[in-house]
RNA sequence: UGAUGCCU
């Protein structure tokens, strides 16, 4: 058993999900019976690969040996429905859990808060943000990261900019994600100057900005027709050895 | 040995 979920695990790591799956058939074949980890292994294999449905397939079929699931496997299930673009079902799972008296720790509110937002529920998605402290849970630098991902798509700057201050003074250390949002909003509504003043200030920060963060970038400088900055932008990428999406 | 965030 051991072995395998170590296998599996190895796999995935390279993005093997065909023979995570393979380990998965052989161990049930070899009368080896899966644990929950080999489960959510699996499950998260096939959310890798997209087969979603195939995910929940999964799930399934391990509440039904009646093992008892635990948070990791239920938050991989959410997963599987959140990228279904399914909030109701992500919601579902979340609360099957309370109904089994789980305690669903702060990666299952990230994974709810991200699936309302992506689905451009944004009331709902904030209404599960300001209810952790009455789950006796503390966002965490994910937490922040999907609200501050919300706020820019949705163009709150002043909501953005007060997550953003909240998060600083929680002491969590924004990353290039955490910045990139900052950036992506203000490169949206073509505001340059804010764009050059949050992008300077991640650097200063000693923050290394990635592919998505450096097009957030980009798109300032197209939505503005600065073509030369553009080039330039693209140049850096490469100079850092990065592969441009 | 397993889960959660930004572009594509």
């Amino acid at each position: 058993l051991w072995l395998c979920n170590r296998l599996m695990s190895a796999y995935k790591g390279v993005g093997r999900t065909d023979k995570s799956l393979e380990v998965f058939k052989w161990m049930k074949e070899k009368g080896t019976l899966p644990d929950v980890t080999s489960y959510s292994q699996v499950m998260d294999a096939h959310n890798k690969a997209g087969r979603y449905t195939a995910a929940v397939e999964v799930f399934e079929e391990c509440l039904a040996t009646g093992q008892d699931g635990d948070t990791i496997l239920f938050s991989t299930a959410m997963m599987a429905y959140s990228r279904m673009g399914d909030k109701m079902a992500v919601k579902r799972v979340y609360e099957s859990m309370i109904d089994r008296g789980m305690r669903p720790n702060v990666a299952c509110s990230n994974i709810l808060i991200n699936a309302f937002s992506k689905a451009g529920d944004y009331r709902g998605a904030r209404r599960y943000f300001d209810d952790l402290p009455n789950l006796g849970l503390k966002p965490d630098h994910r937490t922040y990261s999907v609200m501050l991902d919300m706020a820019s798509k949705e163009g709150q700057p002043e909501e953005a900019e007060a997550l953003f201050r909240e998060m600083q003074s929680l002491g969590l250390v924004a990353d290039a994600t955490t910045w990139g949002s900052m950036v992506q909003m203000y490169s949206r509504q073509g505001d340059l100057p804010r764009v050059k003043r949050w992008f300077r200030e991640m650097l200063r920060s000693g923050c290394h900005p990635t592919v998505p963060t450096f097009n957030s970038l980009l798109f300032a400088f197209v939505k503005l027709g600065m073509y030369n900055e553009c080039r330039t932008v693209l140049e850096v990428m490469q100079q850092r050895g990065m592969q441009p999406s």
